[in-house]
DNA sequence: AAAATAGTGTCTTTGAGACAATATCAG
DNA sequence: CTGATATTGTCTCAAAGACACTATTTT
């Protein structure tokens, strides 16, 4: 993590500054499971905390070069996964004195969502050190450093939250795609089944779904393919999947 | 802003660090509307940027007194309004160069919700550069110190978006409270009529009322007081108020 | 024709919206 | 009793849940 170009700081203040870092939690779907992407931490410099553990993408933010959070978190996302424009959200952020060994520190933490044939991981020398993990192995032995584990768990919880009522799923999968398949997307991330004829009424109702011919699938009954109207935001529904006790 | 005990900076890099700042935005309902508590920024030191606007009640994290961010804020909010344990969540960060004259820096918001009866606004030399505003006039004229207008707005608008489909309007009031009292809160926020069986339906159904005897009204039928049955998360309704287009 | 998957129809239930009706207090 | 506010009841409607049924493809 090293600054290309150097800024002079404004004023400068007689009290310690906290570190600011920028966190990403990169979601998607493959072999029918949830996936989460980690980087392993150096191992061989003992400067560095956590050697060896598996972390969240993220670091510092540069001031000479992001703009602002934002654009701090795609960069991050950029050098990991090559994707430029996925479903960006804000997440939180966590800060303390005890969360870094190196001193009191606050992360910007944001959540992204990818269709996982977009993906092509992080080449070249640091290719051996980014890896997609199955959620719930990570939630199953969250020995992660700093406090992902954490971050990680209330990722887990505000897209399982959102994908009760809203079209986020649609952003894990490549487009053209059918409504089989968006169904499939929606019963991994809520980890239960959901009725067929329901899902069909509530996504068509929800005019987010623009046909885009059929696509031939692998046997059998060809389904429709549809693309999203909007690219950038989910649909909201005008209620949760399920609201049983 | 001073450090009382100033603590040796860990391991010293090499490129300038962000500031760190906490805001709160304080919501209370008084005289019918919706406020917002701001504080007016010095007049005199030209050192400090934005002299006599109003700003969001926030400031630098001090490494040497708060604990995490949530202690921060909590710290903020205390020596504003003498509010211990209010509704209290975090709403998002907002981080960049051009946000702040004296550099980069990024601020981690949080939103309170406090009934007004509560509130001791800070008192002595500082008592006259803190006030309420009613949010519709703030946000009718945003002229606010840094990016405080944006964060207002979005506080704003996530407020009115979680009071569609929870409890936490009750918040804004003082214990025991009626239903009349509280359907008003709910009107304030909304900022339109709603069914009164439907919301009694729906409040009651909820679970979270605990009936706290009659509370005399100052004349005609007294109503049944409650308290919330916890005082600490909102509930979640099954759905929206209004789903209508 | 059989298997497999895509897509539709029907009935029930939940909970909101509209609005009328009743209850309980002060004066 | 009257006025005002609190509380309840009734009818309708939108959308989800359950589940049976039909449609279209491949083999």
């Amino acid at each position: 993590m090293t600054t290309k170009k150097t800024r002079p700081q404004a004023p400068s203040f007689d009290f310690p500054l906290p570190f600011t870092t920028v966190d990403v939690v990169i979601f998607t779907v493959a072999d029918d499971a949830l996936k989460v992407l980690l980087v392993q931490r150096p191992q061989d410099k003992k400067s560095e905390p956590f050697p060896g553990w598996w972390a969240l993408p993220g670091g510092f933010v540069d001031v000479a070069v992001d703009q602002d959070l934002l654009a701090c978190a795609e960069r991050k996302l950029r050098e990991k996964t090559g994707v430029l424009t996925p479903y960006l959200e804000q997440l939180g952020s966590w800060g303390g004195a005890a969360r870094d060994p190196r001193g009191w520190s606050a992360t910007h933490v944001y959540f992204a969502l990818i269709p996982s044939r977009d993906i092509e991981l992080a080449k070249g020398a640091n290719a051996a050190d980014v890896a997609w993990f199955a959620v719930e192995d990570v939630l199953a032995d969250p020995r992660l450093a700093f406090d992902h584990a954490a971050i990680l768990q209330t990722a887990v919880e505000r897209l399982r939250g959102r994908v009760e009522y809203t079209s986020l799923p649609a952003f894990l999968l490549p487009e053209p795609f059918t409504l089989p398949q968006l169904q499939r997307i929606y019963e991994i991330v809520l980890n239960r089944a959901v009725d067929k004829s329901g899902f069909r009424t509530r996504m068509l109702a929800a005019q987010f779904l623009v046909e885009a011919g059929h696509v031939e699938g692998s046997s059998n009954r060809p389904a429709m393919g549809y693309r999203l109207a909007d690219r950038r935001t989910p649909v909201v529904f005008p209620r949760t999947f399920s609201p049983r006790d």
